[in-house]
DNA sequence: ACAACTCTTGACCATTTGATCAAGAAATAA
DNA sequence: TTATTTCTTGATCAAATGGTCAAGAGTTGT
């Protein structure tokens, strides 16, 4: 008999070979096109493959897209799991917010992969949402909060501070055609990337000049939602 | 003979309120779908009509969706239009700040199905991007650029704050699967708009705790795209 | 009431597209 | 070589979908 049922578990070379020029094809269709915009014909034709045969090894549309889009996820939470609580503050974000910004505008067709299953109601990734992205976002929004506490950064909302992060960074590569016709042109990545990184880091430096804003702090600690934070 | 070609110019009662129905419809519809995942049958049924009496006020697909989208175009640009280089750099950008974000939320669906254009390359819209998007931007960015050298916020790179404001605005609405799955439900509007407004806008407040950066300034002035700030 | 115009729809068509299948070609193991 | 498994594809299908058309129903002005 063949395979097991939708997914091929893993043997021979072809199988290998053929499977990563399908998700790369794949990766460039549904990006482009989003999932009902690509079809399987256009990926075939892509990778040099006749339509049978991409169906060989992925028995419906719906899987080679799953196989595509579940790649990117791992790439996506990498970045931020390398917040670490103990190093300077600003130098963890200001290495996050740069790296994050590069892989996307590296990649900007897994950005816009992801963008446009989210923008659609992410059905296929409500688990990696609520899971998996979910968790590392709480036990880094503590990271942040306990900058705050220990008064290393000015007191923002963490989980905000982050979607702004991802808000941000991800826009650059998923409205690149918005960008590029504002600026004229294709920006110079390091460009972005300090002006990126001062728009969103300015306001957190506490410094001589920038003194901690314990009115502020007051107010922040004593929200409601303190308790996220006080687990510490 | 019927009515000119494509669209209809404006005439009975009945057409205006056929149209508006399936403009309503197309917009919820194509901002879920998007365009090639709506299609004209579930849009039809949506508001009532027969699929050849929804083709008889717009030929084709693509009509409907330009129709729709074009609406949402105007509402788009309102906003930033408000920006008053006479005001208070710090009240003005909130203000925006925070009407742009409830913009975005209380029309989600006009902020998705602008989002897919861009996402898939715009390719209905070049002309509005290059055209009145882009001086509308050059525009504000001189307002900003100008309460920099009047010393009145801190120097950062106007088209880059403005597309910060943006991506993160926006996120809030196309993104709104991700960020509730994250926080656990539907974030409230006015937590949210402090927030962000203070992550985007609190590392640009000059006062006596907080003075102007000479430094930071020279070297930002001195950059090559001064030019565009100089026509002031 | 009548004519002219506007609106509505059932039936129909052509194309696209996801998916199947049987049969043959390649590769691999004996 | 031979047997077995893996790989490939032309032909074909059924469903979905954008779009057409002629004929009839409704509305409006005179």
């Amino acid at each position: 008999m063949p395979q097991s049922t939708a997914k091929i578990v893993q043997k021979t070379r072809i199988q290998h070979q053929n499977q990563a020029l399908i998700l790369k094809a794949a990766l460039e269709v549904f990006s482009a096109f989003g999932y009902r915009g690509g079809t399987i014909d256009q990926i075939a034709k892509k990778c040099g493959l006749s339509k049978p045969n991409l169906l060989y090894y992925f028995k419906r549309k719906e899987d080679v897209y799953v196989a595509v889009l579940e790649a990117t996820l791992a790439e996506w939470l990498e970045p931020l799991r390398g917040l670490d609580v103990n190093g300077d503050p600003i130098v963890e974000l200001t290495r996050y917010v740069s790296e994050k910004l590069e892989i996307s505008l590296k990649n900007p067709q897994a950005s816009k992969l992801f963008a446009n299953e989210i923008l659609h109601g992410a059905p296929h990734i409500q688990k990696f949402l609520k899971g998996p992205l979910r968790e590392l976002v709480e036990e880094k929004s503590a990271v942040i909060a306990q900058w705050i506490a220990q008064k290393k950064i000015a007191p923002v909302d963490p989980q905000h501070l982050i979607f702004a992060i991802w808000a941000v960074t991800q826009h650059y590569a998923d409205f690149s055609v918005q960008v590029e016709a504002i600026m004229g042109g294709e920006p110079k990545l390091a460009r972005t990337q300090k002006a990126v990184v001062e728009v969103l880091l300015r306001g957190l430096k506490v410094t001589a000049e920038n003194p901690f804003d314990e009115k502020v702090f007051q107010e922040w600690s004593g929200k409601a939602d303190a308790k996220a934070y006080k687990k510490l």
